[in-house]
DNA sequence: GATGAATGAGCCTTCATTCAT
DNA sequence: GATGAATGAAGGCTCATTCAT
């Protein structure tokens, strides 16, 4: 074989390969809407992987050919929903000036996120139960979402600026109120504006954790 | 049949049948005990009923002549906490002095309970997802515990002790930041003392929801 | 031992034996009922050893202190209603002149049997596949009550008395139209008298089989 | 897309569609071929699907893609024997000039559809029992066959050419005696010529139920 | 001897997953 | 590569039958 030969082919295969994967991230992506409303509606054991097939407009064994299993599907709706809130806190928080300006400031970025895609609400709040406790595949994406919230905490800790001492609590409990706040506001239909909703959160917030509420 | 035997004869009956009644919640508290483990660590749908028996230490058709269904199972669990919960709330709560005080002492009293009792809290953090969505059997129990702290938070609103409208946005947020830091305290090794655990809750709480921190 | 008191035990045990089989018998008896009733009402997979045990006034384990199994119980029913038939028939066959007037006289036997006895007739509608092809034990009953109307139709077969030249099949045939007629009885509220039943049974019957209605 | 490009998917979706039924059908086909076989064997609770599907070819799970449950495969069932008998019965009775030639006519199709199927014929004889108590969805599909042998026999009863008052009655005894003799016919190894099996059983009938045997 | 609590074997049905086309 | 038909492995629950009392 010769060496243009060779070039050409994995020109050729490379190719073939990005139109493959392409495609393979079309079929992702359509699967993942399809199983976010379905789990966000049933849950993961009320979710059946022939109805997101079809949901999805596949055959249940193309879906298996980009995904490996249920497990793996839901994982990457977490996963998917987890980077949302990051970017969405990440770009808000960017200009931030103290730690918790910084925290504010990713709170209304993820609550603008979880407005923004009540599906992915209601599959967290399906998952509550797992953060603590199981070391399953499902859970593994939120160790990210923490991972941020937990170090800005901490920073806030460090410069004295707020109650407390346990940055992972304060982390999971940002979480939990964020939770709570949205899902009682899907409960009674979602009529409030996002703003309004994002603001009491971010006062409800400053009240329990932040040191002094008057200066910063 | 003279008088005399006919007496001893109810008497051996009656005897009979508390010692059967005896019994049969004596296996009930078996099965609630291996189940209330179960579920807590696989959730409801990844717990099976005869892994259930086997730890309670019978044969499946055994369980089933003390409880009617996996469903029924579950719902007696969930009772069974809420009602220690509401117990605990209330034999606190008593001597109250204020609609907030009451608040507070409700939660020292369900803090102290959860504590105590950790499967309960583990299985309520699978259970979490269905607080905004669905009304089913396995949650009902739940409307009770609401309903006690929900009318709490109403009566705080209505004396202006506390921030916000909604109670009951406020006592499920009550709830998530309970079972938060709860969930928090077993991830860290269940060290902190009983005390300190609900102390700090009921500080949190206080920074959270009342209206001065000064005064009354 | 000395001859005497060999003598003496023989007579106890022979007493207790006796007083044994007669609480036997008496306990057999009450179980039938039950069993009867039952199996009338639900079928043979419809029944319940619990319930007929209840009904009966047993515990189930002493129910199978006088029945081995429940296919036992289905047997001794069938055969304790076969002999009532039979000796239903005999009775009133006894005086017949001739082989026909035998089958008459059988058939108004049988026929009364059956409707002083509606529930084992319900337990023969139930049965009524088994005929021809079961060799199971609970069709072994059958046996006999065919075999006399079969021997009569035989009878009446070599004297030329009847249509037909399979005694075996008019005999099943004579069952399945008594068993047709006091069925739709039982439908229509078994408002019929039992005389005018079975009169209309036995002109069916003649109508069917007999060689000539005029004469004998 | 082209306007023929649409069309040619058109048929072939068609075509596909059309052979997708088909095999839907075979299998149905097949699972009630099993089926009858069994429940004429065993009845309809002695009756396992697990059996019924390996006998059918199949894997459990298959079966259940072509049939909702268990009881849908016996109405099936029953469905198609009832059909069977109606159609073969009506194909029969088109030309009869009288009410009672219909009936006589009516049952030769009959007979000769259970002649050619005697499993069906088991089958209606273990449901016998359900004639004249239970209106299970089980027995559901009778009622059909019924009213066309009752309304056949109501028209002969008006016309005074039976002898008899309750069409129900000789509807039932009717089937009763066709299923009684086939039955023999069966347990006698199946011997008789199909022809002679029907022409015995007019004879019968009509001696049973006409009211002039010379006449018409 | 009578009990009734206890059981194990089994049945119908479902669903995540995978070949044959 | 896409399909969808096919499946095996469970899982909840029942009931005839039997020991321990």
């Amino acid at each position: 074989m010769t060496a243009s030969a060779s070039r050409a082919r994995a020109a050729r295969t490379g190719r073939i390969s990005r139109a493959k994967e392409a495609k393979q991230a079309a079929y992702r992506e359509l699967v993942l809407e399809a199983a976010l409303r379905l789990f966000a509606e049933h849950g993961y054991d009320g979710t059946k992987m022939e109805e997101v097939a079809k949901q999805a407009g596949f055959a249940p064994a193309t879906l298996y050919t980009v995904f490996r299993s249920k497990e793996s599907v839901y994982e990457a709706i977490l996963e998917q929903g987890v980077w949302g809130i990051l970017d969405a806190s990440a770009a808000r928080a960017r200009g931030a000036a103290t730690a918790w300006d910084s925290v504010i400031e990713s709170v209304r970025g993820s609550h603008g996120y979880l407005i923004d895609h009540p599906d992915f609400l209601r599959v967290q709040l399906w998952e509550t139960g797992s953060w603590a406790f199981e070391e399953s595949a499902k859970t593994s994406a939120w160790a990210r979402a923490f991972e941020g919230m937990r170090s800005l905490y901490a920073s806030c800790i460090e410069r004295g600026s707020v109650i407390g001492d346990d940055p992972v609590l304060m982390a999971q409990l940002t979480l939990a109120m964020q939770q709570t706040q949205l899902a009682r506001w899907l409960e009674t239909g979602a009529k409030q504006s996002k703003e309004a909703q994002t603001e009491q959160m971010i006062a409800m917030l400053t009240r329990t954790f932040a040191v002094s509420h008057a200066t910063k």
